[in-house]
DNA sequence: CTGAAAGCGCTTACAG
DNA sequence: CTGAAAGCGCTTACAG
């Protein structure tokens, strides 16, 4: 205790000056402080200068808990999410701080794991706090968080992540089969004719929808038929999908399309330990824009990139609505990926 | 506006229930129903019961805010960080959060990048929530966040990262001599006995104190002369300073200890193009088991971890107790490292 | 032009 | 055993 300033074992721990210790060194009554700081009401410049400088020279700053109180407003949001490293989480998050910093609102970061109990913990956690409202994202887009963010009396706005089907819920996902299109067509354009596919494993839902592209451009462009490998999401699958078509007698692809950039790591790795040339033999895209493999491969990956910072901003934007009343369209909006080129597929026509 | 429960384009958002519809709805003051809900308090049992499940009924949930003003303590508290990706921070986010959420406290999590201007924005915020506290992390432990934390009037706590040097700050940070310690006496008992050291910047703080914990364990063991040879963090130097061991006339190293997971990866990699085995001719290790990479490699590596999930643990629960006022120690405290053994140094003696 | 009063939703002495 | 009152730190009609 004390006023501890210069105590070392307990720091600094002053009582805050409040809007009365303003008023009083003013001399005026608190209403007129309040009015003087918020540029409310009506008084001469000087006493709302005067006001405004000793609140200055005191350090004041308004207790936004008490102001929330009276506003119905906490200026605070609650971000949960299952990512637990937040390969895809953050990236979003910093979309959604972005959009909301300059509002004045925080966001509470839950990560709830899997684990339902942690996930009703976090929410009622935040309910108490009087978030202003929530949003859901998630390491997964077919996966949902395990809780039921349904009937909670504020908005929710679902990031990168799919809402519960029956309710008129509002989310921003990344259009995964435009994100294909975009790779399979770069190949295209690039002249290579024999594109394969090789992805994660097919219980989830972003390897259908990017297959289904990938055939799509396919059939558009009459090349030769489809071939979509599934497998697990890792660079060992990439080496092995290598063995299975390079390894067998007959016409060798030109092109491989990744569904994530630890595959096309071990796609060009295999490749390389095989002594074709990437991209003169072969072309390789990925997907994610993960910089941290898609920089270090050997040549640097070209690869999908989701946007994750933008759809953050977005889900941040539209919070800000709901939250202000306006009206928002409920439903899934899906957001353009881009291709980020970098030298894994060689230069494009006339590049 | 309405009820707005079956609105679509207009998410509900009821009036949440206050103390005083339970106490109104169970014909008692809200005083009595404060005292019942909160088990403080003397009255009949049945009052009690009575009240409690009224709440419960009408989704009673106490608002927090007005609590919070009350009790001066938010039950918040801000994690600042500049690692906007995350690698090192969400790991100790994860373990504050740990170490909070049971008590009822939630996290703002901000990305302050290096930009002063975004520190102090964040920092303003926090302290208009009236955070209880601040936890500052970081991506390097020599690198100070771009804000003045030093006189905010709450607790402050340090973690992964060093406190400002004049102030009598508590911080935790790895022990990372201790960790470089432990690679390499355990190259010592596998047997190995020309053991190099390929690592970071020397820019960077922790780059000295990991190789003078390799200088020091050879000179104790008397083995070869050290040898430390720095570059960047990143697969590529790793590549070239393999060149540069190994391409070389002379006697080879039998074991390469690694700065971080992408040296030791390029290390490993560079190793297998030359025909090396690993770790039958030559050990690796990593450190900062960073999973994606460390998991990949061919063979997985055995790398140093820095417990950065305990690390947030403790600073999480020592800034509870500064926030419940009990003393604490300033100071800067080093927790130590653990050795992930995976395959990349061959079996320990006898194993 | 300025202030007294009521109130946001709670809790906690203090009476009765 | 229960309730009226004061108060946390603010803001906002409403008087004067």
């Amino acid at each position: 205790m004390s006023d501890g300033s210069d105590n070392v074992i307990q720091p600094a721990r002053r009582r805050p000056v409040t809007l009365r210790d303003v008023a009083e060194t003013a001399g005026v009554s608190v209403a007129t402080a309040s009015k003087a700081l918020n540029d409310q009401g009506r008084m001469t410049v000087e006493t709302r200068t005067r006001i405004r400088s000793v609140a200055l020279q005191l350090g004041f700053r308004p207790n936004g808990l008490a102001q929330s109180l009276l506003r119905r407003r906490s200026f605070t949001v609650g971000l949960l999410t299952n990512d637990t490293y937040g390969r895809f989480s953050l990236p979003v998050m910093a979309g959604v701080s972005e959009a909301l910093l300059d509002n004045g609102v925080s966001v509470f970061l839950c990560n709830v794991e899997d684990d339902p109990r942690l996930g009703q913990m976090h929410v009622d956690a935040m309910l108490e706090k009087r978030v202003d409202g929530i949003i859901a994202s998630g390491k997964r887009l077919d996966r949902r968080l395990p809780v039921d963010l349904s009937n909670l009396g504020i908005p929710v706005i679902y990031a990168f992540t799919n809402p519960d089907p029956d309710t008129n819920a509002i989310a921003f996902v990344s259009d995964d089969a435009g994100g294909a299109r975009l790779a399979v067509e770069h190949f295209v354009a690039l002249g290579r004719r024999r594109i394969v596919h090789v992805t994660g494993p097919e219980t989830f839902e972003v390897v259908h929808q990017r297959a289904g592209a990938y055939r799509a451009v396919l059939a558009e462009q009459g090349l030769a038929p489809p071939r979509v490998l599934m497998g697990a999401w890792s660079e060992g699958w990439g080496h092995q999908a290598v063995a299975q078509l390079f390894d067998a007698p007959g016409e060798k692809p030109d092109a491989v399309f990744c569904g994530n950039d630890q595959i096309a790591r071990g796609v060009v790795d295999a490749l390389r330990e095989r002594g074709l040339r990437v991209p003169d033999d072969v072309g390789v895209v990925g997907f994610d824009n993960w910089e941290i493999v898609a920089a270090a491969t050997r040549p640097p990956l070209t690869t999908v990139d989701m946007n994750l910072v933008s759809l953050g901003r977005e889900a941040g934007m539209t919070l800000l609505s709901l939250v202000d009343g306006k009206p928002v369209e409920p439903g899934i909006r899906k957001l353009p990926c881009r291709l980020v080129v970098r030298q894994s597929c060689g230069r494009p026509p006339g590049g």
